[in-house]
RNA sequence: CGGGGUGUGGCGCAGUUUGGUAGCGCAUCUGCUUUGGGAGCAGAGGGUCGCUGGUUCGAAUCCAGUCACCCCGACCA
């Protein structure tokens, strides 16, 4: 019986130097510290200390799934085309869906998420509100074969998921089930040291009205946010917040002489004015191919995902397009507009009655130009990205903002696939009804990097308790001497038999090497056996993250530890 | 998919501009010394220079094509 690990038996090969293709501190120290390796581009071998700590992850989300009453199980990888096209995803997914075919010529995809063959799976059998409401789950790779892998784990291809589907009678009851996994969501994070918040998100292709998707903190992370001192927080693609806007002067409508000044920035400081009290026009071509003119406050960014719902499949006009709808670049303003174009704004300039735009006309803007007596904006949406100082739609105060690493997302989905599968039950008053379901991911190899990415320093990863491959790693610093390696041996056993995780690093190595490749791995405690130590029984502790060290007799060892780690188990 | 870049022993790189038959550091193996923060000395093994074709007496080097990977932009756990 195997109580404690030995480094010459595993296989965790580290690397003295950056990885060149590394840019990122979870890409670099993963692969430095051995625990993951490139096979392809966006596909990642998980190597033994990074599985173990995989299936810490998952231990976890197997407990809070268990706490909600979800119940895990598994389907196939590969899904038929067939349900696909029953959903109608098969069309609107793009080449990130992997298709294939079979030897027979039979559509199938590598699936990148399992609504359709969980509906499939669950609709001819369940058929009464009686068996409802039921949450399954999976915990399985996915495949998205995404135009740009990068940054290891964080974005790869093939990454490991959990995905679960709630099935329920009721909106209400389907509201539950997703409260349920949510607040389950927030322990899983918090367990694995996570530091992460929970945010309004948009839904995405997955489709439905409600989600929040959780974001640990990093500066490194691919998604931005915004956040309120009062709880709030929102994705910035999704958040709709307050945004501030200045009225520009009263009066008669006023022709400005502006050589040159086609930009917000030169415009503002050329009039003097703050640049959200300039109206910035941008010119689109919508999804019906429209040209399009949509007007935003100056200081603030067109957001492509809410555009992108406004306008549909829209893109940005090019010069040649400008000319070709007698649009002049720099200087569009909504009085003079051709006839055959769509005028709208952002919601936020609602309540603005005088309008700084341009003239339709090289080199002249138009000051106090007023809705109302010179212009209409026939259409409103939200279209622009939130940014610091906005307000907070909840209370009002100013928003700030953050970069995070979207490590989960729960969805609301109602009956997107239900309806569209034709998966219905019977209800109590005796009708058909389709399910009302949630549907909740989890990237867990994402987690990993997103706990290196929250864990680390300099000389390596820092691991918290609940997530490291080894929770002691005993570094004898000489294994030919005949005191040090028996006590080394000794001390394993020992802390194995006190049911810790122990792993010893018994290669012939000089001490630096030792010191090094622990501070590299990150386990959280390194029990440090010298010579000098040894002879008067005595083991240095040194733990990873603070970087103390005591000196701890043998007869102490175990007990010290325990109490160190037993309680920040997950 | 658009733009930029890189492919040379296991890893990190030089050599390419100006063609002349491949080199450095780390790692590996052997021996001796060393042994609490990535050791020293001596010796050894390992590469048809991503691939294909072309130019040339001669190609890592020049030309064409192709593949792979990385970085910047539009998607998502």
């Amino acid at each position: 019986m195997v109580r404690y690990e030995l480094m010459s038996r595993t296989y965790a090969p580290t690397l003295k130097e950056d990885p060149a293709e590394a840019e990122l501190a979870s890409h670099r120290l993963l692969l430095r510290a051995g625990m993951i390796r490139k096979t392809a581009a966006g596909l990642y071998s998980y190597l033994p200390f990074a599985w173990r700590s995989l299936m810490k992850i998952e231990k976890i989300i197997r407990q809070e799934m268990s706490e909600i009453g979800a119940q895990e199980m598994l389907v196939p990888m590969i899904v038929p085309g067939e349900i696909w096209q029953q959903s109608g995803r098969w069309d609107v997914y793009g080449p990130e869906l992997l298709r294939l075919k079979d030897r027979h010529g039979r559509d199938f995809v590598v699936g990148p998420t399992h609504e359709e063959t969980f509906v499939d799976l669950v609709m001819n059998e369940l058929r009464s509100y009686k068996q409802l409401p039921i949450t399954l789950y999976q915990i399985q790779d996915k495949f998205r074969d995404e135009m740009r892998p990068r940054f290891g784990l964080m974005r790869g291809r093939e990454f490991i998921m959990k995905d679960g589907y709630s099935f329920d009678a009721t909106v209400e009851g389907m509201q539950k089930s997703y409260e349920d996994e949510k607040a389950a969501y927030a322990r899983i994070c918090e367990r694995c040291g996570l530091k992460a918040l929970p945010v309004v998100a948009d839904s995405g292709q997955i489709g439905g009205d409600t989600s929040v998707e959780f974001m640990a903190l990093a500066e490194s992370g691919e998604a931005s946010l915004v956040w309120c001192d009062c709880g709030f927080a929102a994705d910035t693609e999704a958040a709709k917040a307050g945004i501030a806007v200045t009225e520009g002067a009263e009066g008669e409508l006023t022709r400005v002489h502006t050589p040159g000044i086609g930009s917000i920035a030169d415009l503002a400081a050329f009039l003097g004015v703050p640049e959200n009290g300039t109206r910035k026009a941008l010119a689109l071509v919508d999804g019906d191919k429209r040209p399009t003119v949509c007007f935003v406050p100056g200081d603030h960014e067109l957001n492509e995902v809410k555009a992108e719902h406004a306008f549909g499949e829209y893109h940005l006009m090019t010069d040649e397009e400008l000319q070709e709808y007698g649009l002049v670049k720099g200087f569009i303003g909504p009085i003079g507009l051709p006839e055959n174009v769509r005028v709208c704004a952002d919601i936020s300039l609602k309540d603005s009655i005088w309008w700084l735009v341009g003239a339709n006309e090289a080199d002249y803007h138009l000051a106090s130009a007023c809705r109302g007596r010179d212009f209409e904006i026939p259409e409103w949406f939200d279209v622009v990205t939130a940014q610091e100082g906005d307000a907070c739609p909840h209370c009002g105060k100013p928003l700030h903002t953050a970069r995070g690493i979207e490590v989960s997302q729960v969805f609301q989905l109602g009956t997107k696939y239900s309806e569209a599968m034709g998966a219905t039950f019977m209800a109590e008053d005796g009708t058909e009804k389709p399910f009302q379901m949630g549907c909740y991911g989890i990237g867990v190899s994402r987690t990993l990097a997103a706990i290196v990415e929250q864990h680390n320093d300099d000389k390596g990863i820092m691991f918290p308790v609940s997530v490291a491959p080894y929770e002691v790693e005993i570094v004898p610093l000489n294994v030919g001497d005949d005191l040090v390696w028996p006590a080394a041996q000794k001390l394993a056993r020992l802390l194995g038999d006190y049911g810790l995780q122990v792993l010893v690093d018994d290669r012939d190595e000089r001490a630096g090497v030792k010191f090094a490749d622990a501070d590299l791995y990150g386990m959280p405690y390194q029990v440090i056996l010298g010579k000098r130590g040894v002879a008067n029984e005595m083991a240095e502790v040194k733990c990873r993250a603070t970087g103390e060290r005591e000196d701890v007799p043998f007869d102490k060892l175990s007990s010290y530890l325990v109490e160190k780690i037993i309680p920040y188990r997950a």
